[in-house]
DNA sequence: CATGAATGAGAGTTCATTCAT
DNA sequence: GATGAATGAACTCTCATTCAT
C-alpha cells in the first residue's frame, strides 16, 4: 500500500505546513507535529526523522506549486507592466501577511542551518524571478512602456527591495503605505524616465 | 557598591556579545554565557533573566556606539558621493562577513520575537540611515554630482537593497562581485543619468 | 503447509544466526533480524516471539550440528594426541576469530538470562567435550603417548582453560602466542613428565 | 564545596555498584540509578554521562580496594601453600555467589564494549594475579611445599582454570564440588609430583 | 498465512531556573 | 551579593508488539 504511505505522507506534510505557517521552524518540535497531525510518536517517525527533514519536504512542496504561479501571469495576454504590478500587488499581499505564508519560518530554518544546501531553495527562487521580471523588463521596453537601459540590474534591484521589505515585515513590521511607497518608487523607475 | 554592579553587568553584556557575534541568538544558552563570563549560574540571573534580556541589553549597547559611526564621516569634509561610497563600502565588509557582526543573531532574535518591540532598534537604525543617506544624497545634488528627483526615495531604496544583500548573505551567501553589482546599479541611479 | 512453514522458520533461524554472528545477542532487535531476512515485522512475530525465542532456535540448530564435529575426528586412524592437537588447534582458530562464531553472543544470551535454562546448552557441550577429551587421554596413556594419573580431571582442566581464554578473547584480546603457550602448557603435563 | 561534590559522587558510585551487582550491566538504566540514588535526572548528569562512564568509575573504585586485598595475605607469616589456598577459597567463595559480587556486570561491560580500553582492567587484574601467584608458587618451591618447573605457566593455568569456573558460574552455575575439584586438581599439580 | 503501518512506553539528554549556603 | 548543586519539565528517538487488511 505505498499508495495510502505516500497519502500519510503528504497529509502529514500540509499540517506540518500550516505548523510552520503558524509557529515558524525553530520553536516547532516533533510533538507538536504529532498533536497536529494526531498520529503517534513513532508513526511521525516513520515518515521524518527531524523538523529539519519535514520542513525540507514542505518546502519542496512549496516550490511545485510556487513553479507555476508565474506562468498563469504570463500565459495571459496581459501588458508587461500589468503583470509586473500584478506581481508585485501579490508579493506584497503576503509581505503584509494578508495571507499566511511560510516566509518567516523560512528564513528561520536558512539561519539555523550552519551549512545551507548547494541547492539552495531561496536562491533559487531568487534567481528564477529575477529572470522573468528581467525578461518583463525587456519586453515592456520594446513595447514602449518601459524605460530601462539595464533590465537584469532593474530586476534585482527589485527582488532585493522586496526582500529588503520582507525582512522588514517579519522584524519589525512594514505599513501597506511604505509598501507601496517602495513599489511605486521602483515602478517609476522603469516608467518616469522620459 | 551600585557601581561594581553596574560594572559587572556591562562585563557580562560585553562578553555576550561575543557569543552572540559567534553563536547567533537561538542556539545560546545560558550556559554559554556562564561559561564565557566564567560566572556562577546564580550570579547570571542576578542580572538578567534570560538570553533575550540579555540580547536586548547587547542591543542597547550596540545602538550607542552606533549613533555616532556616521557622524564621524559627515564630520570630513569629504564630499557627499565619497562618505556614501565609503558607507557602502563598509555595509559591504559587513555584508561578507569580513568582520565579525551580530548581524545574525539580530535577525535571529527578532524572528523569534512574537511581538517585535514597539522601540525597535531594527527600525530606528533602519530609519536612521535613511535620513542620512537621504541628506547626503541631497548635499550631492547640490554639489552636482548626483542627479535625483526623489532622494528619500533613493535613500530607502538603498537600505533596503542593503537589508536583501545582508539576509542573502546570511541565508545563502553572496559573492563579493553580487555585492559589488549592486551598489554599482545603486549609485549609478545616482550618477549616470545624464 | 507444516511443511512450507518448517522450511520459512528454517530461513529466518539460519539468518538470524548469521546477524548473531556479526552483532552478538544483545544489540540484536526484532528490525534487524526483519531486514536481514527480508520479511515483515508481523510475519517473524509469525514464528519467533522475541529474540531470546529466535536465540534459542539458533543454539537448538547449532547443537545438532555440534554433535557430529568430534565423531569425524575420532573416526579417522590419528593417535590420540594428534586429534586432541588437532582439536586444540580449531578451538584456537575461533578463539582468534579466525573463524566467526556464535561465541561472543553465547555468552550474552546466557549472561541475560535470569534463570539459566535448566538443560543448559553450554553445560551440555562443556561435558560433552570433558567426557571427549577424557577418552582421548585415557587412549593415549593406553598407547604410551601420555602420561596422566587423573584423566578427568586434566580433560577438565583443559576445558576450563579453553573457556577462560575464550573470555579473554572476547573480553580483552588475547594473542596467538598467549593461546600457544597455555596449549603448550596443558600438552605438556600430559607428555613431558619423564 | 568541591568536598561535598566529591561526597555525593562517590555516594552515587557506590549506591550504583549495588545497582549493577544486584541487574549486571546491560540493563541497568541512568532511570534505575536515579532512582536507587533517589536524585533528579540532571543531577546524575551533573556527574556522570552514561551508565558506561558510571560503570567505569566503579571499576575504577574496585581496583582501588582490590591492590591491598593480596597485601593483607602476603604481609601474614603463613605459608605460601596458605596463602594460595586462602586466595583460592575467596575466589571460591566469590564463583559461588557467596557474596555478592559485580563479577556478572564486569563481564557484560566488557563484552558489551566495542573496542576494550587499551588499559584493560580485566587484564590488569589477571596479570597481576598471575604475578603474585607465581611468586608464591615459587616460595612454596623454595621451601619444598611445591614441585613445579613452570611457576609462571602454572600461575597462568591456575587463572585461566579460575576465570573459566567463574564464567561456569555466570551462565550454568557451579556446584561448590565442581569449583573444589577444580582446586584439588590444580593444588595437586603443585605438591603430588614427587 | 503475511504484511507493514501504527502504537506508545520508555530511554537518553539538555536547559532554564531555583535555593541553601 | 555570589555560588553552583539540584531540580524537573520538555524533547528526541527507538523498539517490541499489535492489528486491520
Amino acid at each position: 500500500m505505498s499508495d495510502k504511505s505516500a497519502q500519510k505522507k503528504k497529509y502529514i506534510v500540509e499540517t506540518a505546513r500550516k505548523v510552520f505557517m503558524e509557529k515558524g521552524y525553530k520553536t516547532v518540535t516533533m510533538k507538536d507535529i504529532v498533536e497536529a497531525c494526531d498520529i503517534s510518536r513513532g508513526g511521525l517517525y516513520l515518515y521524518f526523522g527531524s523538523t529539519a527533514e519535514l520542513f525540507e519536504e514542505v518546502l519542496a512542496l512549496e516550490q511545485e506549486d510556487a513553479d507555476d504561479v508565474f506562468e498563469g501571469k504570463i500565459a495571459g495576454e496581459a501588458t508587461p507592466s500589468a503583470i509586473l504590478a500584478l506581481f508585485l500587488k501579490e508579493q506584497k499581499k503576503e509581505l503584509l501577511n494578508k495571507k499566511p505564508s511560510l516566509g518567516k519560518a523560512v528564513y528561520e530554518y536558512f539561519f539555523s542551518k550552519e551549512i545551507p544546501a548547494k541547492e539552495n531553495l531561496l536562491k533559487k527562487q531568487f534567481d528564477a524571478a529575477v529572470y522573468v521580471i528581467e525578461k518583463l523588463i525587456m519586453a515592456g521596453v520594446e513595447e514602449g512602456e518601459f524605460y530601462c537601459e539595464d533590465p537584469r540590474g532593474a530586476a534585482r534591484n527589485i527582488m532585493y527591495v522586496l526582500e529588503g521589505l520582507k525582512i522588514a515585515s517579519h522584524t519589525r513590521g512594514v505599513s501597506e503605505a511604505a509598501v507601496d511607497r517602495e513599489i511605486l518608487y521602483v515602478m517609476q523607475g522603469l516608467i518616469g524616465e522620459e
